[in-house]
DNA sequence: GTTGAGCGTT
């Protein structure tokens, strides 16, 4: 059973809208204002329910990959794709500079676990845009999923 | 506009 999270996001504003439409009664008898506060109301209750519903298609692990050595050049799209031929990108880092803003050539990429160990095997050492890279897993911030008792 | 070992933001 797996809703589309528009459809959801609309059936659930629209609660919210009705849910906001009596506050707003009570507030004001202006029906202009009981359907604002009830539109403001779905916008954003809408997308933090939506995230809890998504929430549940992302129980697959996800695991921190450090690359390193990268080309200034760069983007994170072109580090993106790279990663996205060895397995499923969730989400690609580019740290950069907060004093300066610029790119400080190292990232850090975040995909599926079982795919992270061969990406990191097959693109650790190898030659990005002209650049040798330096896969590695992450140090710090390790992903929930792997308790430690 | 530059550089080249490294492990980061809410």
């Amino acid at each position: 059973m797996k809703a589309p999270l528009v459809l959801t996001s609309t059936l659930i504003a629209t609660g919210c809208a009705l849910v906001g439409y009596f506050i707003g009664s009570a507030v004001d008898n202006v029906d202009a204002i009981s359907l604002t506060i009830g539109l403001f109301v779905g916008a954003v209750v809408s997308p933090f329910i939506a995230k809890l519903l998504s929430s549940e298609q992302q129980t697959q692990e996800i695991k921190t990959l450090y690359v390193g050595n990268l080309p200034y050049r760069a983007n994170e799209a072109a580090v993106r794709s790279l990663f996205a031929s060895h397995g499923e990108v969730h989400s690609v880092r580019l740290m950069k500079d907060k004093q300066t803003g610029k790119r400080r050539g190292f990232g850090f990429v975040e995909m599926a676990a079982s795919d992270a160990d061969g990406a990191i095997e097959s693109l650790n050492d190898t030659e990005f845009q002209q650049r040798t890279l330096k896969v590695r897993e992450a140090k710090e911030r390790p992903e929930p999923g792997q308790n430690n008792d």
